[in-house]
DNA sequence: ATGAAAGCGCTAACAC
DNA sequence: GTGTTAGCGCTTTCAT
């Protein structure tokens, strides 16, 4: 394997000093433009690449940032994902990816990695065990930027992209109530993590704004899965008084809900069904499932804009933002009762 | 915003050489256990952390390791990385992840900032646009590992975890024909891309097999999307002697497929409907849809052992390794002729 | 068991 | 417009 080029093979070749191919290759206005074209083409024919560790030792700054999610598995964060690499890439960002698999052990050991691999900041969603976030705080110690999205935690102080999700889960019944369901029953997850609550609380308030009676007994707290949205969807059908809507906590256990309903013959619409997250099935399977999506896109750039706006002093964790999305129902079957 | 300590500061405060700090904290078996803790307990006090940077320029090793997709948008991709972090995690090295969006350019782009940022290694999956692989030549060039997964290239001489497309291909039909369908359509897509290729002669391969006749207007060259599939399907139909048996090129093809024929009354299993790579939703739809898995996480496994393989030494450019997967017929409904 | 010192490749303050 | 040189933080050879 032959030696790598560097700056030094190019000024020897030119009889010139590395400070001044170092000054040509980064376009200096001090060096002239026969030098210029002249270091050019020698790095051209040395076949040279720059070593960024190198420049990032020197400089402090990595040109990379760390992301952490629980899992590319899921849909909602690969999406993000994805529009964070494509805004940050056309910055001239990198991007070093952690998954936590939902484990806090993992996110800790994820941000700890990645400060030591000196990223310029991070961007995460916190994982499902995560109670205690003071891992966090050592990159704002370090005065880092730390963006987070979609799942926040009340302890940490630091600029957000989120959906409203009291709102989702308000518009969500709404859109029951406003179809004409007047029993709503609601399969969902106890959770620290806020949005869970927050959707919860919206389901209760728009119950109330439109003077429909909040009965513990039609909410089901249990996971959140096929097998879990079955369950809760079985157990809903088992009271006396039998909901004449289901909202389940995502669009896998609204599938399940629905499959249940569909063995049950309690086929929807005539039982509405609503999920959350707008996952790619739920538009393709039979009834469609009417939904909230996510904005996962518009959440990853809102992010990695954030992320911008931090580096560029114009956020700051003492002048910080939180950006607040707003929910879009996705109408489609499963909540169509003709009235 | 404090200056950040070093090993210059945990010697300092000790009274020792930062050769020894640096030795302690390696864990080398010349230095004295006191010294050890002495070190060990400073660095905690002082909250050192480890600029990989500094100790990367110096060994010429990152334990980082780029990977480059079309789009974590894709399930696919998004489950392949999934493995892949998760088991190159668990051996100490981190992701730098770079997505081409099926742009060629971009993918130059990828491997020139990968290079830059010295990763030791790059696993790939060619974008649709790749017709010249030149630019990846370079990894090879610098003796690091290149390893491909799903997408290769003739051209391109390096390790590769694929799957067993012709075999693909040959499994989707023989499993029609066995299933008591006998006039087989494809709809599917040209492309340099082997896999589409191996598919499609998979196909062939079993008609022939089988007795039964291949016929060129039962094939439909288009594009792969939910659209194509309608198109595709609407065109078999028009046939003077329509097949009973679609394959399409992926699964938002068959899908695009299964809604026509919902639509004109040729109802799966009717009409036998198989796609390709198992996405999420396929097991969802009405009927559900008989398609073949493309083991996503077996390949970004398997991709990861690849790679440590390559940096132990145990393949090389010289001595390389293909690994083909075998593909997984999934039954369901909609293949479900009673003859 | 520990220290001294060179060097990884690049940048930039300071010279001329 | 270009050269000199120190230094980013760490590893490692050679000495003791």
């Amino acid at each position: 394997m032959k030696k790598k080029t560097t700056i030094y093979d190019i000024a020897r070749e030119l009889n010139i000093t590395v400070s001044t191919v170092s000054r040509a290759l980064n376009g200096f206005s001090t060096i002239s433009d026969a030098t210029k074209k002249a270091v050019a083409e020698t790095a051209e024919r040395l076949n040279y690449s720059p070593n960024k560790l190198a420049s990032s030792l020197k400089s402090g700054r990595t040109n990379t940032i760390g992301v952490i999610v629980p899992s590319t598995e899921v849909h909602f964060f690969a999406s993000v994902i994805h529009s964070i690499e494509h805004v940050l890439k056309n910055n001239g960002y990198n991007i070093l990816l952690y998954q936590s698999n939902e484990s806090l052990e993992n996110e800790i050991n994820g941000v700890k990695t990645l400060l030591e691999a000196q990223v310029d900041g991070i961007i995460a969603s916190i994982s499902l065990e995560t109670n205690d976030v003071s891992h966090f705080q050592e990159i704002i110690n370090q005065n880092k930027p730390l963006v987070l999205f979609d799942r926040t935690h009340a302890d940490l102080k630091a600029p957000s992209v989120t959906l409203d999700d009291f709102k989702a889960g308000y518009m969500a019944t709404k859109h029951l109530i406003d179809k004409g369901y007047r029993k709503i029953g609601f399969v969902t997850t106890h959770h620290q993590i806020q949005i869970f609550n927050d959707r919860f609380k919206g389901y209760q308030a728009a119950l109330k704004d439109h003077d429909l009676e909040y009965e513990d007994k039609r909410v089901i707290f249990g996971g959140l899965s096929i097998k879990d949205g079955r369950y809760g969807a079985a157990k809903l059908l088992r009271l006396e008084d039998v909901p004449d809507a289901i909202i389940a906590g995502d669009d896998f256990t609204a599938l399940g809900v629905i499959k249940k309903l569909k063995e049950t013959n309690n086929i929807p619409p005539e039982i509405g069904v609503m999920g959350f997250s707008n996952e790619t099935f739920s538009a393709f399977i039979t009834p469609n499932l009417s939904t909230i999506d996510q904005k996962s896109n518009k959440m990853g750039t809102e992010s990695a804009h954030m992320f911008l706006k931090m580096i560029n002093g114009k956020v700051t964790y003492n002048k910080t933002e939180h950006i607040v999305l707003e929910p879009l129902l996705v109408e489609r079957q499963s909540t169509g009762k003709k009235d």
